[in-house]
This record gives structure tokens, C-alpha cells and sequence, in this order.
RNA sequence: GCUCCCUUCGUCUAUCGGUUAGGACGCCAGGUUUUCAACCUGGAAAGAGGGGUUCGAUUCCCCUAGGGAGUGCCA
């Protein structure tokens, strides 16, 4: 079997939607689990619509999502040509003609057929006329569709489609101006490409019926289709900006971990049996076409959460800070001190645990990322009256003296309670307040621990003082 | 209008003719607990409707309903 070589064909326009990100994750699957290539290609044809700065934004998504391609990015745009050769090679063999119908005539057709309620494919008087004939007038390029029989287009996720030929219209590949049209661009791009399998979205399951009329004349191989269903949004409706349908990269602004977000999207439409939580190698070992849902699948930000959560638990205490340092670089906040990195490190065992998010990690972590003196919150200072200064006061010493482990700390505590004929959850909310300014803080001990004796004693001197 | 696709708990899904229709998220109740989170136990919750085919349909076929896509000299 020859190498697998698949796609994707954003259109720079806007942001980068989070349904191309996952068309784009199911092709890299796809690819990279089978050792064959993926790549990208820009559809910057309509020129009206096209950015620069959403090429970049497209960039930066897949960057993000980790999703890398092989060779260089592919300008559709600048192909121009060569789709244009391949028409004129159809026009010459006789399988597509030259249509010098105007856009008021084929307009007046449309309305009469629709007024007589017949089909309103434009059916061209030109399909057939003597060269001889042609006017020098400006015309476009049709391809000649076939009138009888169907088109089958076997595709991996929606079976065999069978469409009626005689709905098919002749369409056009070169408008007046000579330049290509996307149906056009893409047949060529992807066979130019050695596009093996076309995993796209399933809006263009009717274009590949048309589409494959041009693999067709050109007797060029058909690729694989996969067509797979669009993301709605949580009403079920398609989804737009309004719920959710946010740029790939707000997605990483919110703070969930490229991980996740691969897990999760993948999950969307996908499932290998009852796996719901796995590693990018597992995907890619399991990752297949027949594993892919028929129908459209619901955006829900619970699951996202909950998956971003488990995944954060389970990552690399080393890789998950480098993460979360590039997260705070990507949102513009303020970088990690030398020292703060180093007490991160010690801190995110206990940190990653309790948070689904970044900005929730970077809450938790607040214990770390403040620095004497600290200004309890209101919440917190509350639980700083007379009483609770004098019972830290009493402690100081003993924490002095205490040897600098969870279970020598429990046990101190647990003894200290008691002598104070209370319960260590008494204690907990000075201690809060002392280390932390906050009453909701990671365990008491974790934040002793990783902040050290002389800070903690520190911290506690100076909430215990009057 | 015409063509095509889709339809299992609220959500994501498993099932590939025979299951008490399973799992996950969320939700509810209880437990644990040092706040938050986590964790443990239990619970409610689904085959759109109607016809067939079959000994037997969630599963195969048809119809209806609902949703989506295409029908451009947009991509």
C-alpha cells in the first residue's frame, strides 16, 4: 500500500474555527498513526475574504494543537495557473466547453424554471454549440456533466451516496476573467498534492459528487473521502460565534491544555469503545475512519472541562509548568520569577490536582506567586482575630523546632489541637490567611512544605503580630 | 422546489439481529474531608413516530416528522 497522505485546507478568513481544528486533528491522526504525511493548504482564492493576519492565526492554531505538517504551506491562491491549465486541457479534450451565457440570462433562466417549478440548474445552450458559432464575447469554462446515470461517491463515514446525475449542473471552472473557482482548486491541488484521503467536513459531501466529475475527465485516481459531521453548538443549531463558537486560539486563552484539547475534540464525533480519557500515542494508535460518528455532535464545555482537568492531573510535573509558562507568555501576563519557577515545581503536585484549567492553577498557586507581607482578604482576615494571632503566636516556636516533614507536621498539629482542646480545622483558616491572604488555598501542610520552614514561620509571624 | 446526509439518557457515545440497552460528562442523594478541588457509594435518565422484513428489531427496509448540507462566475 502506497504512503497516506492527507490535508487540510483552511480558508484564512477570521479566526480559526474549532471545527477546522478538529477536521485538521482527524487528518493528522490519520497520517501520523499510519506513518504517511499531512499537510496544509491555504484556500485564499476568494481574495475579498482572505487575510494575512487570519493565515497567521491559522498558523499559530495548529501550532498550538501541536498539529505539524509536512513540506511547505500551500497557497491555493498562488496555483492560480495551473487550475487554469487544467481546465484548458478539459476544454480541449471536449469535457468541458466555453459558456457565453451572461449572468442575466442564466439569472432569467433560473427565475422562469423556478416560476414553472422545474429544477433551476442552469443548462447551458452552449454545452453543445459549434465553435463555430462562439461569439468574442467573454464566457466561462463549464465542465460537462454527465446527464444520465449516478454518481456514487463511497465514503469511509457516510457509506455509498448515490446522486442522480441529471442534478448535477455543469459547473463552472474558470470565470470570465480566466481565473480558477474553488471546486476547480481543490480537485487539482489535492491531486497535484497526492492527497490520499479527503477528511473534511460533511457540507461538502454533495461537492464531491461534482468534484469527482473532474477526477473523472482528468482519469485521475479518487481519493478516500471521509465526510465527517459538523460541530453544533449546545442548542443543536450550528454552531456560531454567538454559543461557543470560539477561535481555536480563545480556546487556549481560557486556559486548557493543548492536550486536552486534542483529547476532547477527538472524542467529538469519535470513539474507540468506552475509552474516554487517553494520550496522544493512543489516539494515534487507535484513530481510524470507522470509529467516526454519522451524526453532528454538540459542543459541551463540562466534558472539555472535565477531560482538561484529568489531564492536567495526569501530566509531567515539568512539561505542564513549561506549559503553563507559555500560556502566561501567550496571555500576556507577567512572567515567573527564578524563584517562583522553583517553587512551582515543588508545588505542582499538590497544584495540578485540584485545577481543570490554567487560570484555575494559577489560582490555586497564589500561596506561591505572592510575596510578603501579605494582605489577607477580607474572607480571610476574618478568621485573623485576637484569638487565632495568639494561638499562631503559640505555634511559631513549635514549628521552629519541628522537623520539616508532612508527618511531623500532621503530628505536631494534631498534638497542638488538642492541647488547645480544639480541632485542627479550627486551625486551618488562620493558617490560610497567614500563608496564603486567602480562606481557599491548597492543603495547609502542601503549602508549608513547599514554601519551606523560614517562610512559613515567616508568613505566620507576621499574621500572628498585632 | 430539487438532491444528499443525520436522528440511542440533558450532552458525548457503546451496541455492528437475541444485552436487565453499557460507559463518560453533567445532575441528585449519601460518605470522606482542612477550605476549594479531588475521591468513594448509590440514584434518576435514552432507542423521534408509524409501518414492514424476521422466530426475534435500537440494529435491515419504507414512510412521516425534526435537524443539517448542497443547489453561485463564494469557499
Amino acid at each position: 500500500m502506497s504512503e497516506i497522505v492527507t490535508r487540510i485546507a483552511p480558508s484564512p478568513t477570521g479566526y480559526m474555527h474549532i471545527g477546522t481544528a478538529r477536521t485538521a486533528l482527524f487528518n493528522w491522526l490519520y497520517a501520523r498513526g499510519r506513518g504517511g504525511r499531512f499537510l496544509l493548504r491555504i484556500e485564499d482564492t476568494d481574495k475579498a475574504r482572505s487575510t494575512p493576519e487570519a493565515t497567521e492565526a491559522i498558523l499559530r492554531g495548529m501550532d498550538w494543537l501541536g498539529f505539524d505538517h509536512d513540506g511547505e504551506v500551500v497557497s491555493q491562491a498562488a496555483r492560480a495557473d495551473r487550475h487554469a491549465e487544467v481546465a484548458h486541457a478539459l476544454l480541449a479534450q471536449g469535457a468541458a466547453y466555453k459558456c457565453f451565457s451572461t449572468p442575466e440570462e442564466i439569472e432569467a433562466f433560473r427565475e422562469a424554471a423556478k416560476a414553472e417549478g422545474r429544477a433551476t440548474l442552469f443548462q447551458s445552450p452552449w454545452r453543445d454549440a459549434d465553435p463555430a458559432t462562439h461569439p468574442d464575447a467573454p464566457f466561462v469554462v463549464r465542465l460537462k456533466m454527465p446527464r444520465e446515470g449516478e454518481t456514487v461517491i463511497k465514503d469511509e463515514v457516510q457509506g455509498d451516496v448515490r446522486f442522480p446525475n441529471s442534478n448535477l449542473d455543469d459547473m463552472v471552472l474558470l470565470r470570465s476573467d480566466g481565473s480558477p473557482v474553488y471546486m476547480l482548486a481543490v480537485v487539482v491541488d489535492d491531486h497535484d498534492m497526492g492527497v490520499t484521503h479527503v477528511i473534511r467536513g460533511d457540507d461538502h459531501l454533495n461537492n464531491a459528487a461534482r468534484q469527482s466529475q473532474i477526477y473523472r475527465a482528468m482519469e485521475w485516481p479518487l481519493p478516500v473521502y471521509a465526510h465527517i459531521p459538523l460541530i453544533h453548538g449546545p442548542d443543536g443549531k450550528k454552531l456560531s460565534k454567538r454559543h461557543g463558537a470560539l477561535g481555536v486560539e480563545e480556546y487556549r486563552d481560557m486556559g486548557y491544555p493543548a492536550a486536552a484539547m486534542r483529547n476532547y475534540l477527538a472524542r467529538l464525533g469519535w470513539s474507540h469503545g468506552d475509552d474516554e480519557v487517553f494520550t496522544d500515542a493512543e489516539a494515534l494508535a487507535w484513530f481510524d475512519l470507522g470509529g467516526i460518528g454519522k451524526s453532528p455532535a454538540r459542543f459541551d464545555f463540562k466534558k472539555l472541562e472535565n477531560i482538561s482537568g484529568q489531564h492536567i492531573a495526569a501530566a509531567d510535573d515539568a512539561a505542564l509548568l513549561q506549559e503553563l509558562t507559555d500560556f502566561l507568555a501567550a496571555t500576556g501576563a507577567a512572567a515567573l520569577t527564578e524563584a517562583q519557577v522553583g517553587l512551582m515545581s515543588q508545588g505542582m503536585v499538590s497544584l495540578k490536582e485540584r485545577a481543570k484549567t490554567f487560570p484555575e492553577l494559577i489560582e490555586k498557586a497564589h500561596y506561591i506567586l505572592t510575596d510578603r507581607p501579605i494582605t489577607p482578604e477580607e474572607k480571610a482576615a476574618k478568621s485573623l482575630d485576637d484569638v487565632s494571632r495568639g494561638i499562631l503566636q503559640e505555634l511559631t516556636p513549635q514549628l521552629q523546632t519541628a522537623s520539616w516533614t508532612r508527618e511531623a507536621l500532621e503530628a505536631l498539629m494534631a498534638e497542638f489541637a488538642e492541647a488547645h482542646d480544639t480541632k485542627f480545622g479550627k486551625l486551618a483558616g488562620p493558617l490560610r490567611a497567614a500563608l496564603a491572604g486567602r480562606s481557599v488555598t491548597p492543603s495547609v501542610y502542601d503549602m508549608m512544605l513547599v514554601l519551606g520552614r523560614d517562610e512559613s514561620i515567616a508568613r505566620i509571624s507576621d499574621a500572628a503580630a498585632p
